[in-house]
DNA sequence: ATGAAAGCGCTAACAC
DNA sequence: GTGTTAGCGCTTTCAT
């Protein structure tokens, strides 16, 4: 049974006004009082109800983190790495993460974000699932400032962090194409999803860049799987390909599954390159060159975006761009 | 500005009792009363303040999850797939998940038991940090019911769901034995959490039972790292050991690394058997051999039992396991 | 330097 | 079938 402030007010012989300014140092209490109140309290092992106290002063300092994970996509990693940037600049000021999950599920998504709405979080921080089409001020009114990551929302309706995943695919290709590769391959995830569209952008600017010609033949597109990678890279192969890259993670380790099942030489016969870098990236022989995320500072920027709104900045929306950069190992 | 009861209550000229009842359907309302209050809500947009909702009725329909990530464990794999098949089981059941982190600190961990706490969560479900010497009830009243899982607590002081890893384990080190391998090399991350040592117990126990001395030399226990994996790995090198078992997954990528640095072919000059199963493990050459962890079920098993305690059951707490089992695929 | 008391938005016992 | 009203535990204005 939990005590509530009444009890504690009682048996230091307070008001529960004083025992509410000696919890929050809202006014001056002279040191006796401040002492009584906080004997009490460790006494009854009074512990604050944050609920009551989120009800009176619509505060709550808990700031929320809805990410799209799919058990065991290995893009879990990237989001988790935002996480972790997220949660280490909340704590330096005093907020605390909730972390929800949409499964990349649109209606999932939009449930916890009712779910947010119903409970007093000062902020969120949303990588949207839906980007391209959702009208995501639907359900989220302005109650609290809004971050988006990773993936820009049609309509710019809040602060919103990107990583530029098309400057690191540029040097990929670039590179790729500097060693002589005229049959470049790209396997990608769906389109439609802005980092996808990206970097296949960046593919297609490269090759014009270098007077090369788009092969639609050459690119590949099905949902972001291992087996997809794998499938994909396959068909690829028929294609003579020289050169590979992969626009994701998962569909990276599928590739080159793939390329090794078919003892192609990595990378006299088909160079790659892929997307993220893990440690297990490392594992595989050759190492993987690869594209990397700055993920950590994205988190970081987002929660100093967003703190910076809460605190009532009001300033114009802007969309921040953090460069991805390519790793050269020993894939290409 | 968002509305409240009383709003409502005026507009569809009833009282907020009603209204109050036509949101929870707790008690029979008129028809035509139920759709006036419908209208009401519809037009002003109202949303019901659950932190207000959770004062008075004292529940929130929201449970906790706290588990251990580090960025870029890929521990953090079998968390995220533990907290998927929770996730689900909850959604059936009407609650909600908040997943929070204690990056495996035990300071971070208590802190962020103590924001639980002061938060109406109705269970929780924890992947404790220190499982052997930190006393939990310190911080955990019983205000509501707790499954811990993966590590074992030195106290049972509720329901908890563990894996035996001990039984993928000794499936691992028996195979190698039978294969012939009398230097089976041992690496793994600090003892003193449950599963490692239960890993550890179970080579030794296969050792025992195959007439074999436990050899200390063979065993090479560090911080689990990718770096230390392969550091290890190396140092066992020099054992002449014919065989490896890697007792998590981050070593295991550390070690393959290191085998295939030193142009160890495996599994004929190394053989090797990992744990965890992921989708990358395929992607090594060849494929590894390892011990699955049934993450998922975990995570389902815990919310049966923490939903049967919210609803209301005493029965004396108990210790469930679920056992790992062995992949074997081309490494051993 | 401290206290009294009015709510925050909701639920539920009690009344009719 | 519906309304009145007393709180849940806290913050905060207005007194003194």
């Amino acid at each position: 049974m939990n005590r509530s402030m009444k009890d504690v007010a009682k048996k230091a012989r307070v008001s529960t006004a004083t025992v509410s300014h000696v919890i929050n140092e809202t006014r001056h209490v002279a040191e006796d009082t401040r002492n009584k109140v906080h004997a009490a309290m460790k006494e009854l092992d009074y512990r604050p109800n944050s609920v009551a106290r989120s009800l009176r002063s619509r505060k709550s300092n808990i700031i929320g983190l809805l990410v799209p994970l799919v058990a065991s996509d290995t893009s879990n990693f990237f989001f988790m790495s935002i996480a972790n940037g997220i949660e280490q600049v909340l704590k330096e000021n005093g907020y605390n993460l909730i972390l929800s999950n949409s499964s990349e599920d649109l209606e999932v998504e939009q449930d916890q974000i009712k779910v947010f709405n119903t409970q007093f979080i000062e902020g969120l921080i949303i990588a949207p699932v839906d980007s391209h089409t959702h009208d995501y001020s639907d359900n989220l009114h302005g109650e609290y400032p809004t971050v988006f990551i990773d993936r820009k929302p049609k309509e710019v309706i809040s602060d919103t962090v990107l990583i530029d995943s098309g400057a690191g695919t540029y040097e990929a290709i670039d590179l790729l194409i500097k060693k002589g590769h005229r049959r470049i391959g790209y396997v990608t995830g769906p389109l439609g999803i802005t980092t996808s569209d990206e970097r296949i952008e960046a593919y297609s600017r490269a090759l014009r860049e270098h007077g090369m010609k788009y092969n639609e033949n050459l690119v590949k597109i099905a949902p972001a799987t291992f087996e997809a990678g794998e499938q994909l890279t396959k068909e690829l192969l028929e294609e003579d390909i020289t050169a590979l890259f992969v626009a994701n993670n998962i569909m990276t380790m599928g590739a080159v599954h793939c390329l090794q099942k078919n003892d192609k030489a990595i990378p006299e016969e088909t160079a790659i390159i892929g997307f993220d870098d893990y440690e297990w990236m490392k594992v595989t022989s050759p190492p993987l060159s690869v594209v990397k995320q700055p993920s950590y500072e994205l988190g970081k920027k987002a929660v100093e975006l967003l703190i910076e709104r809460i605190q009532g900045s009001d300033k114009p929306y802007e969309v921040y761009r953090l460069p991805s950069k390519l790793v050269v190992r020993g894939s290409c």
